[in-house]
DNA sequence: TTAATATATGAACAGATATTCATATGAAAG
DNA sequence: CTTTCATATGAATATCTGTTCATATATTAA
């Protein structure tokens, strides 16, 4: 028996709430779901692609607007806003030659607003 | 003038859109407050980190509960609760040799679950 | 006091990620 | 059709992050 196992043994006769944790296990999400949802977190957890989100909030905006907007490369802003449409947080339209980007729907919103009310308490 | 100089310039006048930008410029926080907010984000971006605060969303558990339940190791759960606390999201009472961990506030339940309906539409 | 146990923490390492650079694509203008 | 411009993309790199390992701390029991 390696030592690891030997610790987890250790502490299921003596420190583990087993109605605690047998309640928890029956409500929890699967794996899969909770994996998604860290993504999804995961995504609106870095301040360019933040900020790309919170200035659509306003207007569409193309590329160009976006880059100069927020004092960032076209190229960051290509590539943040490529993982934006991955995740369908946000969605474009073409005309000519530009790209015009706007949020996909209202729970960008809606979970941007909740992260700035734990923020401005 | 280096040649990144030179695309900006040409882009100001051919294809920026100053009244969007200038809505946008107005209505934006601060970079700190999105900067804190994609930090704020970050922490929900981690599986196990979703994961732990899931499981206290049914019960007040101590670290070992916590490691078995989710099957994490005891070290990689105390590096990741120390981020949940350093970022108000769960509170803790010691009890003897155990340190029972449970959700800081009520925001943390809203932004996960605004999170999950993103994913479940 | 000593041993056992629950939790915490620092260092190290492996894997992930954001930006930059160079370049490609596609649309409009000349 | 050639040039210009807006956007996209692949590769490379530097930084960040999560886990593990070893060990420290703190509490209880013997």
């Amino acid at each position: 028996m390696i030592e690891s196992e030997k610790n987890i043994e250790k502490c299921d006769y003596l420190c583990i709430h087993e109605d605690n944790i047998n309640t928890v296990k029956e409500t929890m999400p699967n794996d899969e779901t909770l994996y998604d949802l860290a993504e999804l977190f995961k995504v609106f957890g870095d301040s360019t692609r933040i900020k790309i989100l919170y200035a659509l909030f306003e207007a569409e905006l193309c590329v160009c607007d976006i880059s100069q907007l927020l004092n960032v490369s076209q190229t960051a802003v290509s590539h943040q806003l490529r993982i934006l449409k991955t995740n369908k947080l946000v969605k474009f339209r073409k005309e000519g030659k530009n790209v015009y980007y706007s949020l996909a729907d209202d729970h960008v919103c809606s979970i941007i607003n909740q992260g700035l009310d734990h923020i401005n308490e």
